[in-house]
DNA sequence: CTATATACATACATCCTTGTTTGTATATAA
DNA sequence: TTATATACAAACAAGGATGTATGTATATAG
């Protein structure tokens, strides 16, 4: 069969995505063909070669469908004035970002992928930038929170927020790493949101 | 030319290992070729091909020079019992490892290769399981530190000590990921030791 | 109803890359 | 001194992988 609806064609399209995100997770993004790719997602390489220009462009897509979500998420869970008082802010938005990974396939392996399936050289070292952009902009939020919880009394010492702010991120970005290269569960994953809840308990008054 | 000594087979053994490192660092570990190693090396496929069984063990190789020593070195700086207080200690140990990657090029190019430019697939899949063991190894150590500490009545809060460690190795961790990421050194090289100094400072009384 | 653009499938040409095999000069052991 | 193992270089064989070019059926616009 050829020739779909507009519809059909954008379906056949995120099939594309979808097996291109198995097929990385599989056998790392540079030793994945557009063959295998193609044949995961029963269709031919004439399909994706339509829909991509080559494969660091599925990638990138790959990449926007569960990051621009996230990012925007994550903004949210730390700006909203709550109820509950900041440091418990910063604690639940990290724990939903482990929750995520938890129930959300897609993002956890498109995380698994952009951690440890993948070589930034070339025309994917650009993405280390937009990474460390997006972390700048997180511990900013952070910060923020902190501030917020210094001028509500809440820390325990008397510890700038943006020192705070940028242990904190640290500290979660190592987890997130861990939580990654933990496959079995048995050394990180099982107690993430412990760890979370110890970090934000040391800042506690 | 060929056979030479004894030593110049090691010597020119040792030339592969350096010039696959340049090459791993520069185009990622899947792109690089044999070829790309062995003309970078001065020497042809046959050489790399006698030295080595195929592109994994040089990588092996590469992994072993680098960490093996490290290992050693980071749990002697934990475990010495020094005239310093053991937060200080601690504190001593990731700020070596931040200096052993400011100066040491071997060091810095391999965790960089580690880290961002190769996929743990297949063959490399089971280096994942061996980072996580010395992260065990690292965080046992932090933890006999904190103990130490909190038996010198040193800490701030009554926070358990394993919790503490795992804060810290996370912590670390997350900050070596970045310091590697951050090329130009703007957003966390330059103040690693700060970053370092902070976290420890938050436990001290 | 017809023409055209769309959404693919198929076929083709080219370039690497890998692993192995063979050749060879020389250090070294006997 | 000679034989053999060593330390490579050079040649060989074969299989992918990529990008493009071409073919084609059909939705859709006019």
């Amino acid at each position: 069969m050829v020739r779909k609806t507009k519809e059909d064609a954008e379906l056949t399209r995120q099939r594309i995505i979808n097996a291109a995100r198995s097929v990385f997770l599989a056998r790392g993004v540079s030793r994945s063909t557009l063959e295998h790719i193609a044949s995961h997602a029963e269709v031919t390489r004439g399909a994706v070669y339509w829909h991509f220009k080559n494969k660091t462009e599925i990638f990138h897509a790959i990449r926007e469908q569960v990051f621009l979500p996230l990012i925007d998420r994550m903004d949210d869970t730390l700006t909203m004035q709550g109820n509950e008082d900041p440091l418990t802010q910063i604690e639940n938005s990290l724990c939903d970002t482990i929750n995520e990974l938890n129930e959300n396939i897609e993002m956890r392996q498109t995380y698994e992928i952009m951690m440890i399936k993948c070589e930034y050289v070339d025309e994917f070292a650009t993405v280390l930038q937009q990474i460390l952009n997006n972390c700048s902009n997180i511990t900013e939020k952070i910060q923020l929170a902190y501030e917020r919880a210094e001028s509500q009394n809440l820390l325990a010492g008397k510890h700038n927020p943006r020192a705070l702010a940028q242990d904190t991120h640290l500290f979660f970005s190592g987890l997130l790493h861990m939580w990654v290269k933990d496959f079995d569960g048995s050394r990180f994953r099982f107690q993430a949101k412990e760890l979370i809840k110890s970090h934000i308990n040391l800042r506690r008054k």
